[in-house]
DNA sequence: CTGAAAGCGCTAACAA
DNA sequence: TTGTTAGCGCTTTCAG
């Protein structure tokens, strides 16, 4: 590595001359200026990032903590934050979760002492059924800030990015209710994870807010290993004859009960309607094209970015903001066509 | 932030003494040692990383170069270097090159200067059809050791972790001989990628290597968008009517033949016999289920930190290796049951 | 047993 | 216009 020293010592100047050199001050003379980039350029020199940060106190880093990235979902979230880091100067030091409280705290205490600059994150399966927030308190207060993203701690307050789990849940149902639809069922796999529990209250609210749709809700929680799911759906599909409606709130089981559902037979959206919250590669995995809630997934990274990086970059203390970002309803083929 | 000069200061004593407590030194004594330990605990000191980077010259940090994260396979090496990297108490700094070469080369300059110790990494598409290789040569001689997955550059001399595409092809493309299909159809959406070349050369392979097959070997080219591939692939299974076997070397063209295959009326894999290099988790998104070359994804991942954690801490010069991660062919419900 | 000092690479106030 | 110095947080000789 070839640092400042090494082209002070090259050109016979001192270090803060070739520092103050590099950085067009006019305390130094045109022709030191060129010479000094010239060699600087010759031998390659790149500053290193770590003294910097260890002088300014900043690291233009950002801590970035995904639960699951086998998850399509917080993949393109991450691609998201990735994006938008970039476009803003920050690097960011990933760390996975995978969905324990365990790796979610370490990481925080790995990073929470200089190595970055703030965090994003979505908080662990784990760690939201147990309610933990001591760790994520402990950060905020020694003036790391967070921005939370999807899963959130309601009692921890930072900045926080969410999607309107509720309505979009609740408009996907009426999508369904509009269509004429007299059972509607609902696929849950997402276990104790608040966004299945808003969703699954926006079901049950569109059912009861129209009157025409008498049956009682039907929530069916099932697996989230893939080859559990697929029998499962199958039995529902079996045994739910009369259904034709069937909400699915994760990624996967739209496109899976679509392929199930007519391969038993049924005419999709005619004898049954679906729609799934699946991505819009997942969607078109089966045959009509699965009807989906679309979230803006990489959105929700960008904005995650940019509240951190308002609030290193302004110094804001307290005032911390929620976002909610969009989600659009995207009729495809497993529902009927709107005329 | 808590430093050490902070802890010498409320206990009176020097930095160097709290410094030396808190790594049990004997040369200080037991009783100091304890009361720096509970006043450490107490103010929950962290040590700085970045300052103990400066000193050591080394960061425990891996810089990671995704090509596109949104890849499935991509996600999963991303999983197991993660895994493995926290095991050897390694941290990641990911950045996503989005398959261009500019990004790829940013990162890697932003971050050879210090920033971490080396790097992980797949090149992404357009450095391997441009053939860039300079980058990553300088890089390498600046004493920061790259390891490549996958997608290697073949003429930069470093460690990689490759899969043996062209026998995956190979054995996956003789499974379909063996099962008597007489017109074998091999579905490419890689476009120009080394990977796809080798299993397009290894399915060439088995189908001469068998007398028993007579028909040429058909290679059609499709699109990487999931839209446009949905019509392609309607179209060649329109117009081969009389294919019976198909080899997809994608992660997602399997499932939706399969799909799409059905909804045309053909019986799998009675009438055709499909095998894909999906993941796990989509090969369950058709039924039956795809057959596929799995790839141990998160092995390539846990390996290439080994290796350059090898190489970082044993200082191992030259001698670079190249370890091909096994593949295995995994049937499920797309080929003919074996008795 | 404890502390002072130098140094990792860099910047910036201050001197010359 | 250039150089000296101190300091970011830490470790590590070397003195006390």
């Amino acid at each position: 590595m070839i640092t400042l020293k090494d082209l002070a010592a090259t050109l016979g100047v001192s270090v803060s001359t070739v520092s103050k050199a590099l950085k067009d001050s006019p305390e130094i003379s045109k022709d030191t200026i060129t010479r000094v980039k010239e060699i600087a350029k010759e031998l390659n020199y790149r500053p290193n990032t770590l003294a910097l940060s260890l002088k300014n106190r900043k690291t233009k880093t950002i801590g970035v903590i995904i639960p699951d990235i086998l998850n399509t979902f917080f993949a393109r979230i991450l691609y998201g934050i990735e994006q938008e880091s970039t476009a803003l100067g920050y690097n960011i030091i990933t760390c996975l979760s995978n969905e324990t409280f365990e790796k979610e705290n370490n990481s925080l205490h790995l990073l929470a002492n200089g190595s970055v600059d703030g965090f994003i994150m979505s908080v662990s399966e784990e760690t939201q059924s147990k309610g933990e927030v001591k760790h994520l308190k402990e950060t905020i207060n020694q003036d790391v800030p967070i921005v939370m993203f999807d899963r959130v701690a309601n009692d921890v307050d930072c900045d926080k990015v969410i999607i309107d789990d509720f309505n979009a849940a609740f408009k996907a149902t009426e999508t369904l209710i509009k269509e004429g639809r007299k059972k509607i069922v609902l696929v849950n796999s997402l276990g104790e994870l608040s966004v299945g529990k808003l969703r699954v209250l926006g079901y049950k609210k569109a059912l009861e807010k129209h009157d025409s749709y008498t049956a009682d809700p039907i929530v069916i929680e099932v697996d989230d290993d893939q080859e559990l799911l697929n029998d499962q759906l199958e039995k529902i599909i079996t045994e739910h004859k009369d259904m034709d409606g069937l909400l699915c709130i994760d990624n996967i089981s739209g496109v899976m009960s679509v392929n199930i559902a007519q391969r038993l037979g049924r005419t999709i959206p005619n004898d049954l309607s679906v729609i799934g919250f699946s991505s819009n590669k997942i969607s078109h995995l089966s045959y009509p094209p699965l009807s989906t809630v679309a979230q803006y997934a990489e959105e929700i990274g960008q904005e995650s970015v940019k509240m951190l990086v308002e609030r290193l970059e302004n110094k804001t203390k307290g005032n911390t903001k929620t976002v909610t970002i969009n989600y659009s309803i995207e009729l495809r083929g497993t529902t009927l066509p709107v005329s």
